[in-house]
DNA sequence: TTGTAGGCGTTATCAT
DNA sequence: ATGATAACGCCTACAA
């Protein structure tokens, strides 16, 4: 078999220019419609797929966008990178997978890629506690779209959008204080870079303030966000002799660790201990007991990464834009009320 | 900002031509360390990327593979897509993620999709019953590198990755079968276009039928093997007067909603019902109880994948190859054993 | 309505 | 060791 169909082959098997062929791809400008039909014949015959390379350089844009997330075998990015899917095709792009594995170093090679690439747009998700900024220059300086995501970094001066973690997190903390806990424990996350508490936490800690409760250090372990990490981090907190008859969990996935190794040691949930969890995947509510946890608006966090992504395509000089997204309590079964 | 610097501006900034930037770019050839340098400079300084659109054009080879699963939020196609993101990286090829949602029509347009941009290789994980044979001859005749995972039609003539879907399913069947239970039902995997029943589903009757026991269609319940779907299963079985002791489910997802809806009414697992899954998706541990299940080597047919892809790019009249990667019980505690 | 031709940014061939 | 220059396949003025 020999090389690929170009257009100058279908021009000739239509006997037109290829400017011709163009225009009815295309179909830009009037064509005569037996033409019309002549070309459209002869694609079908030669069964021509248009060159979206060559396309692409002559109009300066691939039509596709470039996804970073730290996993997207974590559900949490798997949803939202079904959303960008989702909505890149509707609107006729092309999304390229990027898994940064909370590297930096990573993450820098996948926008040089990217860049390479000419991708028409970028959904950054970096993982909390790298070095975002320095991202934000790079891309910005090579002129592309750039949406951030669930990022922690103010100020960025991009467009993003944003969930109100912080609000999240003293939701997590009022919850747990009205059903009369008082002996709390917080399993957050943890990256080498990471510095400082992420938002959720400090709003949960700020509800505990509120209380006159102050989170002890020897109350908190870290992990990555992984189910196993959730497990390795109530083995810690058990491990150091932490009573507590309630925790707080960066995200789901921990909280579905969590819940098996208090399980694994004998430890009812929540007749023991009461868990909260965060994000509201899907699995969430598989578990027994199912979770309590605070719920982040998944699917849309992407459609909306992808909306205002096209937006500035259109219009380059548009005043970056801030879309909040709230988050929701949803309560299941993995939080009880002490008497 | 102008526009992006291009291997002009390179040159004009060394003193040297296009073709000098060229050689050093893509180290070929020796050159004149000193020049070299001075053509490294000024690409760090005018912080030159390449343009790897008009590369792809000149070198008819875009450095991209195009994945086709069905959701990559499922948890399985999550971690393929992960591992093949993963080898991909590794070998220098960036990877289109495509969603075909189990239809034939977006799978098709997403095939055209991928030739137009002259991906060098496409994975293809079609869902059980899809026209298989169509989307391959699409392909091919585009002359474009093609892997198959997880197929169920035979004699495709294409370079696959196969799992031992049938032995798997009898595997499942036997394990039942020894535990003591007669009484047994089936929730399989359901699409428009599914005939007959998918491999590892024959598996298991092929074990029931060994014992004596044949399956009535009225211990059958079908999903599209989603969590909910499994849920929906178990709800329609037992309000069709279902009695049984075990029940072997399509995939752990669903497996997952069947233990849910299981115990919403009241059932234990395994105490009432025994629940055998499929694939050993990391949150199969993650429920209690902990799944049974037929482990699939997730990672590996990712990386397979993309090996037989990169292997067939460099060869491309290579004979056909195939291969089979085994599957294993993983015994947790949604089994009980009938006294 | 249709055709001609230049250029998008590279790589690779052929000189020098 | 380096420099011109012709493609790669397409789009789009500009002409006709």
């Amino acid at each position: 078999m020999w090389a690929l169909t170009t257009i100058h082959d279908v021009a000739r098997r239509a006997g037109v220019s290829i400017a011709t062929v163009s225009r009815v791809i295309n179909n830009v400008q009037p064509i005569d419609p037996e033409t019309a039909q002549r070309v459209r014949a002869a694609i079908e015959e030669l069964d021509y797929h248009p060159n979206y390379v060559a396309r692409g350089l002559r109009r300066r844009s691939t039509r596709s966008l470039g996804l970073i997330v730290s996993d997207n075998s974590n559900p949490f990015f798997a949803e939202v990178a079904r959303a960008v899917e989702d909505a890149g095709y509707e609107a006729g792009y092309s999304v390229i997978l990027c898994n940064s594995d909370l590297s930096t170093e990573k993450q820098e090679r996948y926008i040089d890629v990217l860049i390479s690439r000419r991708v028409d747009g970028i959904v950054l998700m970096s993982a909390p506690g790298s070095d975002v900024k320095a991202l934000v220059e790079r891309i910005s300086h090579a002129d592309i779209p750039l949406v951030i995501a669930n990022n922690e970094v103010p100020d960025l001066g991009v467009d993003e959008v944003q969930v109100a973690f912080h609000e999240g997190g003293y939701t997590a903390g009022r919850y747990l204080l009205d059903l009369g806990h008082r002996s709390i424990a917080y399993i957050g996350f943890f990256s080498e870079q990471v510095r400082g508490h992420t938002a959720r936490a400090q709003g949960f800690m700020r509800a505990l303030s509120e209380a006159g409760i102050e989170l002890a250090s020897s109350r908190i372990a870290y992990g990555r966000g992984r189910y196993q990490d959730g497990r390795a981090a109530a083995a810690e907190l058990l491990g150091r002799g932490v009573q507590m008859t309630a925790v707080f969990v960066f995200d789901d996935l921990m909280a579905m660790g969590v819940i098996k190794e208090l399980q694994a040691r004998g430890l009812s949930v929540p007749g023991d201990v009461s868990v909260v969890g965060f994000d509201n995947i899907v699995y969430s509510e598989a578990t027994t007991p199912a979770i309590t946890t605070v719920a982040q608006p998944i699917a849309r966090i992407g459609h909306e990464c992808v909306r205002l992504l096209l937006e500035r395509i259109e219009h380059p000089e548009m005043e970056p834009r801030q879309v909040l997204l709230p988050t929701e309590l949803v309560e299941r079964e993995s939080c009880r009320r002490l008497d």
